[in-house]
DNA sequence: ATGAAAGCGCTAACAT
DNA sequence: ATGTTAGCGCTTTCAT
């Protein structure tokens, strides 16, 4: 089904056919025919072949380090919020924290020409994004910055700050820290934390580094000696930690104060106290940014909010 | 930056170019020029034009009623897997549980010429979905079957069954059933469970249907005069009727009883038993049938899989 | 108001 | 082994 047999049914050239479909000038009569055709031929336009034209398609691709995360779930909903309401279809690849992946995702947004690309990746791939937003195509990285690159991101200096703030409001003194990983938004977190405890009069927090998620059991046991408080820097590992925590008989707030990152379904319902990003705005303001295409790199930065459930005290 | 001013510096033909990107016959000294050539000009090929030729693009679509489910999202994250494999790219619509998108996001997909579709939308889409399988696109539906259509479902019948079993064998003697909509993995799954619970010589349940989330915890209210034990048969709802219940005060498993459908990153910590799906494997499976693109409509069913964690005793 | 024709970036015969 | 040429399905001048 081309354009083609349309026009060749409807007794019309293809420019008219072209015409009718896109809202061009035509007589009412000649119009009436060629939906009619159209329709009786079960026409679909080939968006593939529009998007030659046009120099890219109007696809929005969307790269993801870790599907499993509520974070980016909602995220990804911000994303297709927006996208949808301007009409574009989004492309996802989940990276699966594999960093070998991305290169080869981003390169495959770029060859399907993007309009535009939403990113959680590392720097591993910021050359070749950095190369598509020289061409025109507007690149937002997410939780994270690169000079020459859109960003939206957490203030996650002051995530850290709000949960010392809170953990010295709930009379906690002693605090053990267990983060994700190297990356900035992890440290940033931790040394707003550090910060917000020096603050406080509070002495600074011992610390664990989990890359592995079974590996959380033994550092959260490593950390208990001496701390009345846990906190957790990301949400990926909230389950574990209170797991690890909840298996050793300890009852929050009484026996220990515990206090994550990232709001999720469950935090209600088990009285846990989070400090939440707004990951669905983020999504949606990062593919504004892609609608937009605004001309200067944006960083764009929004703001934690704690929500206070009594896990603390 | 196109083909043709690869050729031009390295003094080819654009026939010859196409040749060394995609492996024809070339002679080692120009291919690499030809390749020096695409790196120094930072040649990117146009995935959108190869499609024209082939007819149709690489990418698999998703239509998704509600990205905020964990089933779905699992689902996906299988989609992915296999769609990586298999170098497509994934086009994911939501439609966030507004019935009037979906016809309008399967003709998206199907303007794009997706390689598949695989879609959990109702039947309002059938009609267009049977015209892309006619046009030799396979869709798959998920959790719903349709004559002439592929389809990747759950044994709902069973998974009522299992829960009935083993609310019988924790001694559960009068049980009330929260149920979600009128779909048909809804429906299925309530009567196996009264199958189930007849076979067992128990009365039969107690039934409220909820649509909207706010209206669970009158809807569980109204059915805790007379039951022992309750049981969810969506994931969707699991958070509402589990707070319906503890908000009351009260304890799984003396108090009440609880069963509800879907694994869930939580179930293990709270201790709640599940009768899961195995939507990762479903999403594979969806995914693979799109690759294989079987001749004739096969329809796939996963059983599903009792998980006892002690909240019916 | 409509058609003819050129061309978007690429591939695939068909030549040489 | 490489170039020439004719499309793929569509849009868009430029004529008429």
């Amino acid at each position: 089904m081309t354009i083609g047999d349309v026009a060749a049914h409807a007794g019309v050239s293809t420019a008219t056919v072209s015409r009718v479909l896109n809202g061009g000038l035509v007589a009412e009569s000649t119009a009436a025919k060629v939906w009619a055709s159209a329709e009786s031929l079960g026409y679909s336009p080939n968006a593939l072949t529009k998007s030659i034209f046009a120099g890219r398609s109007s696809t929005i691709g969307v790269i993801i380090r870790d599907l499993s995360s509520p974070f980016y779930l909602d995220l990804i909903r911000g994303v297709d919020e927006v996208a949808a309401a301007n009409d574009s279809p989004v492309m996802l690849a989940n990276t699966d924290r594999r960093t070998d992946r991305e290169a080869a995702q981003v390169r495959a947004m770029d060859q399907h020409r993007v309009r535009g690309l939403i990113t959680t990746a590392d720097e591993t791939a910021d050359p070749q994004a950095r190369r598509m937003a020289a061409n025109g195509t507007p690149c937002v990285l997410v939780a994270r910055t690169a000079p020459g690159l859109h960003s939206v991101s957490l203030d996650d200096v002051a995530a850290g700050l709000l949960m010392a703030l809170h953990l010295a409001e709930c009379g906690r003194s002693r605090v053990g820290v267990v983060s994700g990983s190297h990356r900035p938004t992890q440290v940033n977190r931790v040394q707003g934390l550090r910060q917000g405890l020096a603050e406080s009069g509070l002495p600074q927090p011992e610390e664990v580094l989990v890359e592995n998620e079974d590996e959380v059991d033994g550092a959260v046991g490593s950390l208990l000696h001496c701390v009345d408080a846990v906190v957790c820097t990301t949400g990926r590992l909230t389950v574990s930690v209170h797991t690890a925590l909840t298996a050793r008989g300890l009852k929050m707030p009484d026996d220990i104060g515990f206090l994550t990152m990232d709001e999720f379904p469950w935090a209600g319902a088990l009285g846990i106290s989070v400090v939440a990003q707004p990951s669905y705005e983020m999504g949606r303001r990062a593919a504004e940014l892609v609608v937009e295409e605004p001309a200067v790199p944006e960083r764009v930065v929004f703001q934690p909010t704690l929500v206070a459930r009594g896990s603390c005290g």
